[in-house]
DNA sequence: ACTCTCAGCTTACAAGTGTACGCTAATTTA
DNA sequence: TAAATTAGCGTACACTTGTAAGCTGAGAGT
């Protein structure tokens, strides 16, 4: 094995060795460096050759988080394409991902609300990409004017995260009751701005 | 001053210290027992004359905090009954709040989402009452079925917390910007809910 | 083959932590 | 007034933490 290819392994083992950490319920502010190396099998002064402080470290698994989310995004994507209906496909995926990958969604709920405002911002901006491909989406599939498509979108993502934050504690049954009041609370949405819209058409009072 | 007076004295003392720690972000896991006695003038081991545990002291705040969140309800109960909108003055009292208490509110958020169980508990309960509440609110005032008031007001109760975190770190202007949009996203929830018991009218297929 | 690089190690230290133990001085009780 | 209670303090101890300094041995470059 190259030093190179090794050096990559230990930094992923580290990178392994915190989200394990992250397991049991522990904020990255909670965890200290010495244990990461500890549960990496490595000396705690060998943490720096990969790493400049456990914030560097911090930052790359919420990037690694993100880029999780991304894929849940194009995994919903192809199975609204391949059939069902958009919010209870989307729901369904990603209460998946929810339960597949419980330390990652956890590391960007806590993240959200945490100490460290760099993880905060880091956080906030993947969950405003997700904002961002759902408000085109739904431009596109709806045919919604951009402002009205935006507050929607913001609103939905902020009920499948908050619905999200309790799903991750429940148990399966649990989570298809969250996973089925999340859906309809969506509809309501989708409804309302619908509404919305045709309350403008009714008596046209505005621009556009 | 008698003794009993004095020891609460002290004991508030230490509360307000825990919530004056709290202000510079960080979580109440990340507060130490001797910066608190620190902070509240007292010796370290002084603490445990008051508390058993930092985990007691965190219950305590948890419920202080919970206090003043239903003072919130009330006290916007109290502007909606003299007079205008019910989700403007709601929206526009519940941003007063967290301006006014950041550090209540950040508890609230934060330990909701944070690494004690006991706490996360603690502020669901909270959050439970406060949705409880709405949505008798709701029952009473628009003559909506149960099932679909229960669902109306979490979802509500979800997007005012949410767009809270957001506005706990944002300038005057930021915040009237989420302001705007907290309302907007809350009336199409409640169109939703409306033009949802709508379609049920037009066909009633289902039972009530 | 010879040197260079550098991932990982060991040792070491100052700083901070929770809390056990026993004392003191002042209030409360009898 | 004498005895009992107790809020608060000082000292002490065993741990954990981040990280500085310097060494080693194996792969890389020539």
């Amino acid at each position: 094995m190259s030093r190179q290819e090794q050096k990559q392994k230990t930094r992923q083992n580290i990178i392994a060795a915190a989200f394990q950490l992250l397991n049991e319920n522990r904020t990255l502010s909670a965890i200290s460096l010495r244990e990461v190396a500890r549960e990496a099998g490595i000396a705690p002064t060998s943490f720096y050759r990969h790493f400049k402080d456990m914030d560097e470290l911090g930052l790359t698994l919420v990037d690694e988080a993100g880029l999780a989310l991304r894929q849940l995004m194009r995994q919903a994507r192809r199975r609204i394409a391949s059939g069902g209906g958009v919010i209870d496909t989307s729901v369904d995926t990603f209460m998946e991902f929810i339960a597949a990958n419980s330390n990652v969604f956890r590391l960007l709920l806590r993240e959200h609300t945490g100490t460290s405002a760099a993880y905060r911002l880091a956080v906030s901006r993947e969950i405003q990409h997700f904002t961002d491909e759902l408000s085109d989406y739904i431009i596109e599939q709806l045919r919604i004017p951009y402002d009205v498509a935006v507050l929607q979108a913001e609103a939905m993502v902020r009920l499948v995260f908050s619905a999200g934050a309790d799903a991750l504690e429940a148990d399966t049954i649990l989570r298809n009751a969250i996973s089925n009041r999340l859906k309809r609370q969506l509809r309501f949405i989708q409804l309302g701005s619908l509404a919305y819209l045709q309350s403008l058409q009714d008596k046209p009072s505005n621009n556009t």
